[in-house]
DNA sequence: GCAAGTCATGGTATCGATACCATGGCTCGG
DNA sequence: CCGAGCCATGGTATCGATACCATGACTTGC
């Protein structure tokens, strides 16, 4: 431990201000119990040597780390860049921070970033990818650490959980269509094996369409949101040329459809009706004016770091499932 | 600290094993130290009784954390999601980390985050905003934590950088729409004021039309891409009816802009050509076909994860700062 | 006026890992 | 056959903060 000196220690603050070590870190974490004169004294000496306390050590002897671990299943077409900002922004308040792992839609990636992520002791963990292997499940079980599912209502939630209903979703976008009139209702998504929320809105599109024939296109993941659209569309038209409306899985994917059908010369909505969902910035008025479902991602987020701050080592947080909603953004595509 | 005991200790395997602490220590980081049936034994051990290290306690005594702290600008937007996802992934084959906090384009709360990031002892630090207040500048030097300044050349880097030229891509992009036959080439972008990339485009733009006349809307940030795109179009019309080019500072941008010509009528490249920036998926071929600067932000993460990897406590990173380049993408709108 | 209680503060053990140094067994060259 | 040198392993101090308990000064109620 022959390092040189690089930080400066509670212990300089304390000798400087003349006071004792714990004394300064009660100036830190509870100043309400130290007298406003001596609270003076330590804040001086703090700024005079520019002193930074070290939350490694902190995290050591409370057993707190302030730290919350984020494992989502993509950074890309920037679905989870709200709640991950609205997450972020309410921990930041309390002095918690974010460790940001990506999961790219594989168990398996999930499972090794979780156990790395505990090896941090996080204050909690905080998932938006929705399967689970069983190994994870038993390590965050055992972990006694909370653990937060976003972005659906799973039948069995590992602890909490806030989000929505993706089938009630998918469905009540893909109702919207059939009472506006559609009569050949297709729906374009990715093939991803392991994205249980694209399938649970396909499955609420099924339902919708009851009686109508299902036209489904799952395209490889690895075209991206708009390529998935364009080519998912080409697709559809082929085999069904007939179809008058599309529900898309996302709106970067009706992205890519719109402009698949502007290719074609077909008249949107005359021709084909479109949705998406989540109602990011390209399906604004401003945008494409995209049909969509709105997720409001940032309320997601902020809620959960509502529950995690609420949550303390007397009383942990009591499991709970909260049902966030969506809404139906009627623009120009529908 | 009457707690309950919650989680394994490297002092539970070394007795399963019948080994000494430190050996469960070399069986984790440098295995090759210790003998093979040790090794086994060990390992054992650990996978029997669910053992996770505690990375906090071995950060404390080894004096590196295994984090990286990364400060972006915005997450929205995508602009930084595949930087982010680069970096990420560059870090986790090291068993490293990275604690994400978002800036908003706000030196003020760089300059706090910075510093309660730096509470944590991260090994190194990131960076994707260009405007750093005093405060945090002298914070970063004393606290000799490498950082690392991405998606820009700046002209006195804190230590090391990784980017392009802002400037030259904003002249390039323009130059392109100039050697195309552009006379009248107009620039949209958000009225942020701490946002010096995009002011460093617009320099860039301005160069490359000498000898026309400027034509710049810079739009209230709080439209989000789409929006801004939209507005500023409309008023660059409405005070330069005869504009046929305009240069948009992002994808998102250009995306508002493209449709509110569509509105208008306007017959795209023919009536108006439009560039954007990033290459972002809706930007590609089977989205809007978009001229664009490609940028590779995955490229820039991963180089960023080697970097940090590679400096080591005896040979600390050198400064450095990489250019990255760029890459003109034609498509249709030019 | 005195016991009981409150407030501000400090001392010391401790969190769980790693660094440093030490040790014993073994190989190998001369 | 012996000492130099390597390999595998262990003991102990330590990283920098906080928890717990103790202490002395001062207030308050009856």
């Amino acid at each position: 431990m022959a390092l040189e000196k690089k930080w400066v220690t509670m212990g300089d603050v304390a000798r400087e201000a003349g006071v004792g070590t714990i004394t300064v870190s009660r100036v830190i974490r509870t100043p309400t119990k130290v007298s406003q004169t001596t609270r003076d004294k330590v804040q001086a000496a703090i700024a005079k040597l520019g002193y930074v306390p070290d939350e490694t050590a902190g995290a050591l002897s409370s057993q707190r780390s302030r730290m919350v671990g984020a494992l989502v299943s993509t950074l890309e077409a920037s679905i989870f860049a709200s709640t991950i900002e609205g997450l972020s922004t309410g921990l930041r308040a309390e002095g918690y921070q974010l460790l940001l792992g990506n999961t790219e839609y594989e168990p398996e990636t999930e499972a090794s970033l979780a156990a790395t992520m505990l090896g941090r002791r996080p204050d909690a963990l905080v998932l938006t990818s929705d399967q689970h292997t069983e190994a994870a499940r038993t390590l965050m079980n055992r972990a006694g650490v909370p653990v937060i599912e976003l972005w659906e209502l799973p039948e069995s939630p590992i602890h909490a959980a806030i989000g929505f209903s993706n089938a009630a979703a998918g469905e009540a976008i893909t109702r919207h269509l059939v009472e506006t009139g559609r009569k050949r209702i297709a729906f374009i998504g990715p093939d991803r094996a392991n994205d249980r929320r694209g399938q649970l809105r396909q499955s609420g599109y099924l339902r919708a369409i009851a009686g109508q024939e299902p036209r489904v296109a799952l395209m490889p993941a690895d075209l991206k949101g708009a390529g998935i659209g364009a080519a998912g569309l080409a697709q559809i038209l082929e085999r069904y040329p007939d179809t008058d409306a599309v529900v898309c899985v996302s709106d970067a994917i009706a992205l890519g459809a719109y402009c698949e059908a502007m290719r074609r010369g077909l008249s949107v909505p005359r021709d084909l009706a479109l949705t998406g969902f989540g109602d990011f910035d390209l399906a604004s008025d401003a945008g494409l004016a995209l049909t969509t479902l709105r997720i409001d991602g940032h309320a997601i987020g902020a809620k959960a770091a509502d529950l995690i701050l609420s949550g303390t080592k007397a009383a942990p947080l009591p499991p709970t499932v909260i049902d966030m909603g969506f809404e139906l953004i009627r623009r120009g595509t529908s």
